[in-house]
DNA sequence: CGGTGTCTGTTCGCTGGCAGACATAGGACC
DNA sequence: GGTCCTATGTCTGCCAGCGAACAGACACCG
């Protein structure tokens, strides 16, 4: 990401009519996001919304025990905040940065006022907000039936989805915090499929080597995920398999 | 339930303003839910929304393998068919009624229509929609983290809340299945709560003897998305505790 | 260069829930 | 009243994932 940032390396940004675009752009902000950064805690009022550009942000569940589960995760294909525009003005669960980059801040009214206008930014967000809700869904029928190894490589191919390269930058110690199952569970998976040669890691650091065997390897809950969400947003460019 | 059927019977058709409520009102059938019918299937068009009056209707997602999980409930509180009016015009998952009894049914572009007026009703499906995010992210963690006792206390309490009186019309069977589980497990947890006099059941027909306790006995997850349902959905009437 | 903290690998025992198989029993229907 | 079906109760393995505890190993920092 040497180039010039620019708010249309958010697809939903860059779907925008000028129109709309011109609007925002005045109070659009590039905000580093720096990998834990906490954006919104469960109840908070939405005083901003988020468009990653090549950061990835977690919407997390956390139960009393202290036990935690991820719902929905949010990179440069949609942004963070839907719920301030549906009416709640805040969220249960929290928001945290799952993979350090960039995003497009903007004040929550301003995005509220453009939505209001019921022109094509309203329409693009309930699409959004749709495919939110399908994520969501397949997530809660994913928690009930597949086992670590596939949910590690759904989660693999979701993340590689919403980055630039075949890296990623994450502990399996984060990666069990998403998935709510223990550090140890991850660290099993990802052995076997180190193993496999399909992922190579170390402290930290994922490459991703075989991503058709990850494809193979996950539940179908990632294709459902990626099928529902390229029909309901055209707009986010389809990558291409390596 | 004697009384004439009416619209307002279901809350959020009762929550309308006069003058959209009497444009809705010539389209509105009133029509009978039977156990088991299916409203929607995966991926078709959504021609109709349901309202339902004394009956409820689950969310499923069915996976590959056959095996299947409740992503969400609908009862008098809310309507069958958001997705329609989020720009998909289909829903991924399937729409089974879970508890027999009757719905006012609306063609869906005569919605769609009133929704584009962006008036009152817009605002109240957008709320309403939050809800169910709210109820289909909470399922998603409690799937993740719960044992299904709580998860059984938890499913008692929202199906109560959607009916009547304080009796239940399903099978074991019935239960698994929207619980994703074995029909072994409800019956080993439904025993326990027979033994402890919470409920009492047979052969399809459950009674709720000590609401109080079935609480205490459920996961936190039952009262997080009830909070937040009375918070978004401020017209629906909270139920006293019996 | 050595220390310290973070990340990863591995083990042991335990339990919740699965798979399958089968026994009983209340209703409904003839 | 008998027969059959559906709903429920119970049992025997079995395994995935949990909890806890610990050992190596790399990485950075002073």
């Amino acid at each position: 990401m040497t180039e010039t940032p620019t708010p249309a390396q958010n697809h939903f940004l860059g779907a925008l009519p000028a129109d709309v675009h011109n609007r925002l752009r005045p109070h659009l902000e590039r905000v580093p996001m720096p990998l834990g950064k906490v954006l919104y805690e469960s109840g908070d009022v939405l005083r901003h919304v988020y468009f990653p550009t090549d950061s990835i942000v977690s919407m997390l569940y956390v139960m009393e025990s202290g036990a935690s589960a991820e719902i929905s995760v949010v990179g440069n294909e949609g942004f963070v905040g839907v719920a301030m525009l549906m009416g709640g003005n805040s969220t249960t669960g929290r928001a945290v940065v799952q993979s350090a980059g960039h995003a497009w801040r903007l004040p929550a009214p301003r995005l509220r006022e453009e939505f209001e206008r019921h022109g094509e930014l309203q329409h693009l967000v309930l699409r959004y907000t749709q495919s939110l809700i399908t994520q969501v869904a397949q997530t809660a029928a994913c928690n009930r039936h597949h086992t670590i190894d596939q949910q590690l490589c759904r989660w693999l191919l979701l993340s590689l989805d919403r980055l630039p390269d075949n890296r990623l930058t994450m502990t399996q110690e984060l990666i069990a915090n998403m998935l709510g199952v223990r550090r140890e569970g991850v660290t099993e998976a990802a052995g076997k499929l180190q193993r496999l040669g399909v992922i190579e890691y170390s402290r930290g650091h994922i490459t991703v080597l075989d991503r058709p065997a990850l494809e193979q390897l996950s539940c179908e809950c990632y294709a459902v995920v990626k099928q529902e969400t390229d029909r309901l947003l055209p707009w986010v460019p389809v990558r291409r398999v390596e």
